[in-house]
RNA sequence: GCCCGGGUGGCGAAAUCGGUAGACGCAAGGGACUUAAAAUCCCUUGGGGGCAACCCCGUGCGGGUUCGAGUCCCGCCCCGGGCACCA
């Protein structure tokens, strides 16, 4: 048994002992990489080829602050572990440098953004290479190389030549700040995402990518486990944003004006506002539900304001009224609309429509609570059990009728489907689905919820009157930006030939440097200022035509980088075949969970879009995805408005990259993040002067005697550090690694092969430390061509194990046995220690609970 | 409102197929060395009681299951993030 007595022998050190000096030992071995190519695999014939991919930064003015290091530096760590486990590690990096962001900065400060970028850059570089990233350098990429987006055009093409890009008119986002359209999703609470400027709504003609198309594949790849291994919280952010939902589209016929009963149905034709192509001549209003089930409560029709089929209904006595709140509700953003409970709002529009489950006439008004880009833009409205249309239906005092009603609690009521209370008037809306039977709905009566939703629908169904369907949330993805920094999208409109594409052969479209970059609020980019690029020939006829002025969004940029790095040196491919094939899809994806949605899943669309093309033999780019923490500063994200950004650039240089590094992986769970406050910095630097010492023991020491008990924590921190890089539970790994360093100087150890491990061990962490370290041991080869330790589980296993002597499941006390001792010797053993004694004296055990190597329960009465 | 995380010492955190709560680190206190300081090394450090051996309490709150709960179940509270009139 391990005794408690002290055995610490104090070490005193050589006085010529070489003292650890982060900056230089950092220096020569970020030289040395650089020198001998270290971080740069052969891409063509790699053996175990491992892309290690990590989220591109935008290169700011400021400079990589701490979140971006604890970003990178937790995914190099990972890039580390696998070089060191043999893989050939390819971790590329780049700069996502068009966009918003740098061209506010640019007009802020007045100067073109093709002129500060590179400056930024610059920066950016410096600071990678001071952390010490296995970066390989030949494959660097900027988004704003014309080599780069020449290839995002193609990729345009590609779309456009698949169907999958088109144009509409459409009601938009617009900031009037920023004086560009916004995606919905750089809405925030109706407030644009960047300047927080409240968005109003324009009608502007955009590109569209037809990403909804891909709904259906996009949530079905997310539980396929051999596609796609992703942190649980992103994939759960992709299902929310996709948004299934399961129900029906059902028809009500119906005419403008008219009372419904035997009224000649109109025969309306809907325009292509949705983007599906021209629909053909359609009857009456289609709307979708979840609850098809409640039909027979549908007491009146709801159509977005937006909706063209509101003309056709509206009577020529309502029409200045509708026309009215049509009106009022255009001048409103697109996305206050939607924020808060608000009180609903409406008109009536005069008109009628048969409800084909009851066969009554009902009205139909319109109101902004419906959403045009939802469903069908039109709902049927079911007071009785959807809140947002009891609250209207009390307000404008329709009727309210209940077609669900709560099983009875009384189980005697015939098969317990008694019902409670059918006639009780609703005094909210009762939605409450699985308890619920239907009521007032004819032969549907009785049957729950989950039943009538069948049965409704295919009865509607034969009748022609509906059909089951599947809806999204997702809707299709605006790519055009009306602004300056960003790739142009390559079409020319021609007067006769319409909107022609680019030739291939004539990319990339070249952003011109102009002198005046600023939007202003025509809607239009101010790249039609600049004539000389403006009026080009069109492709197809050769007479002037005039190029699109829109750039494309960022997130096209980044949505195909990935597929880029490989294959860098290729002017004449975006991607070249072989190495796509050897490297991608993407072995690991670190980044942060803000890209959960947006930018995950437009690179995912890309990449399936182009697999279906023929480019790509894979659908899925990332086949692992770990989202990272957040570092906050005192409880808050840090941002320049809170003042609370840290810059890591003096703490480098005070303490050097590699304790800096491993203070960041130990603050606390990579995937958690946490709370940036530099007083623990002193435990990781501690913790590698010690190491340091010890690599000078070993390389003193003439044997290599290694006591039993080290040789188990060894092997024991050998699989737990092991376990923990895999998982990225680098905190527990570093903690596992001090604890073998304080065994080896309790126990003065100071074999080389002991600390040989233990070097191998830290550098994923400490990278210039340990090839310090293992230059100092004798190596001659580079650390990183080392290989990873494994462990023997014999030797992870202690022979004598403690077991707790537990009395009523209160601990009393604890002995040792051998490993794998049977009840009955640890029983007796029990019995001999004096605190069990007193508390089983003169009390009859019961029961007895034993569970090897770990306790035993004494149960007395 | 809905969906995710998360609440454990003075602080960052460990431990979740239920089995010694607080590993590892920071900070703090005491000591050694030193003319002194820094550095280094040693000891203490969840709260309470006791001279001590030891004892009681303790993982956001209230219940429950169990020989045994930080961990499982039910009902809440608080913090962080995301979505939000999605039919």
């Amino acid at each position: 048994m391990k005794t408690t007595e002290t055995r610490v022998k104090q070490n005193p050190r050589p006085s010529d002992e070489l003292p650890y000096r982060p900056d230089q030992v950092e220096a020569k071995w970020q030289a040395r990489w650089a020198e001998r190519h270290t971080n740069e695999p052969d891409l063509d014939r790699a053996a175990r080829p491992f892309y290690n991919l990590m989220m591109f930064p935008y290169p700011s003015a400021e400079g990589l602050h701490v979140g971006n290091m604890f970003a990178f530096t937790g995914a190099d760590t990972y890039g580390r572990f696998k070089r060191l486990q043999g893989f050939d590690v390819f971790e590329p990096i780049g700069f996502d440098a068009f966009g918003i962001h740098s061209e506010n900065y640019a007009i802020k400060v007045g100067i073109n953004p093709a002129e500060l970028i590179p400056r930024n850059i610059e920066n950016f570089r410096r600071q990678l290479r001071r952390i010490g990233g296995m970066f390989d350098w030949r494959h660097e990429l900027s988004t704003t190389d014309p080599k780069y987006y020449k290839w995002t055009q193609w990729i345009f093409l590609q779309l456009l030549k698949a169907g999958k890009a088109y144009k509409k008119a459409a009601a938009v986002n617009w900031c009037p700040k920023d004086k560009t359209v916004l995606a919905n999703e750089q809405v925030i609470n109706g407030r644009c995402e960047r300047c927080d400027s409240l968005v109003e709504q324009r009608f502007l003609s955009q590109w569209f990518f037809r990403i909804t198309d891909y709904a259906d594949r996009l949530l079905a790849d997310l539980d396929d486990k051999s596609k796609m291994d992703w942190s649980e919280s992103t994939v759960l952010a992709q299902r929310n944003w996709l948004g299934r939902s399961e129900g029906a589209e059902l028809v009500f016929s119906g005419a403008a004006g008219q009372e419904g009963r035997g009224a000649a149905n109109v025969t309306l034709t809907l325009s292509a506002a949705k983007g599906k192509g021209p629909k053909p001549r359609e009857t009456g209003i289609r709307v979708f539900t979840t609850r098809p089930d409640t039909i027979f409560g549908a007491t009146f029709m709801v159509l977005a304001p937006e909706n063209p089929l509101v003309d056709a209904f509206t009577t020529d006595d309502r029409r200045a009224e509708v026309d009215a709140y049509r009106k009022m509700v255009a001048a409103k953003d697109l996305v206050s609309r939607k924020v808060g409970e608000r009180e609903k709002t409406g008109v009536f529009t005069g008109g009628f429509v048969t409800n084909p489950a009851t066969g009554q006439s009902i009205p139909v008004w319109i109101a902004d609570y419906v959403l045009m880009e939802y469903g069908t833009g039109a709902i049927m409205a079911v007071p009785g059990h959807d809140q947002r249309d009891f609250e209207f239906a009390r307000r404008y005092r329709l009727p309210i009728v209940r077609v669900v009603a709560p099983r009875s609690p009384d189980e005697s009521s015939r098969a317990g489907r008694g019902i409670a209370d059918p006639d009780v008037p609703l005094e909210e809306a009762y939605t409450e689905n699985e308890q619920g039977v239907l009521v007032h709905s004819g032969q549907f009566d009785g049957l729950t919820v989950p039943e009538a939703k069948r049965a409704v629908t295919a009865w509607l169904a034969e009748r022609g009157a509906g059909k089951a369907t599947i809806n999204y949330r997702l809707h299709d993805w605006t790519i055009s930006r009306q602004r300056y920094w960003g790739p142009p999208i390559p079409i020319i409109y021609c007067d006769e030939h319409g909107a022609v594409p680019v030739p291939e052969k004539d990319l990339p479209v070249e952003l011109p440097i102009i002198e005046d970059f600023r939007p202003d609020d025509s809607g239009i980019s101010p790249l039609a200022r600049h004539e000389s690029w403006y009026h080009v020939p069109c492709p197809v006829c050769g007479k002037q035509g005039r190029r699109e002025t829109d750039v494309s969004d960022t997130f096209l940029d980044s949505a195909w980088y990935h597929l880029r790095y490989p294959s860098t040196e290729f002017d004449d491919r975006p991607f070249d075949p072989a190495r796509t094939r050897k490297w991608l899809p993407v072995d690991s994806y670190i980044g942060g969970n803000e890209h959960a949605v947006l930018h995950l899943l437009y690179a995912r669309f890309v990449t399936m879009v182009l697999h279906d093309l023929g480019h790509l033999h894979f659908d899925e780019p990332y086949r692992k995805f770990r989202a990272h923490g957040t570092i906050v500063k005192d409880g808050a994200k840090m941002s320049k408005s809170r003042g609370n950004v840290v810059i890591p650039d003096e703490y480098i240089a005070q303490w050097g990259a590699d304790t800096f590094r491993m203070y960041l992986m130990f603050l606390g769970p990579f995937q958690e993040g946490g709370d940036f406050r530099d007083e623990g910095i002193s435990g990781p630097r501690r913790f590698l002067e010690k190491v340091w010492a010890l690599v000078g023991d070993a390389i003193r020491t003439s044997h290599d005697k290694i006591p039993h008990n080290v040789l188990v924590k060894y092997h024991q921190t050998v699989k737990r550090v092991t376990e923990g890089m895999e998982q990225l539970h680098y905190n527990t790994s570093i903690a596992a690694l001090m604890e073998f360093v304080n065994t080896l100087r309790e126990e003065a150890c100071t074999s080389p092969a002991m600390v040989e491990g233990l070097v191998l061990m830290l550098a994923p962490f400490a990278p210039h430390f340990t090839s310090e370290s293992w230059e100092r041991l004798g190596h001659d080869t580079s650390i990183f061509e080392a290989r990873w330790p494994e462990w023997d589980e014999a030797l992870v296993v202690e022979d004598q194990v403690e077991v707790v002597i537990q009395v009523s499941g209160k601990t009393r006390g604890r002995v040792s046995v051998p490993r794998g001792a049977e009840q009955g010797a640890v029983l007796a053993a029990a019995q001999e220690d004096a605190a069990v004694r007193r508390f089983t004296e003169g009390k009859e055990v019961r029961k007895v609970v034993y569970v090897p190597n770990r306790l035993l329960n004494l149960v007395v009465g």
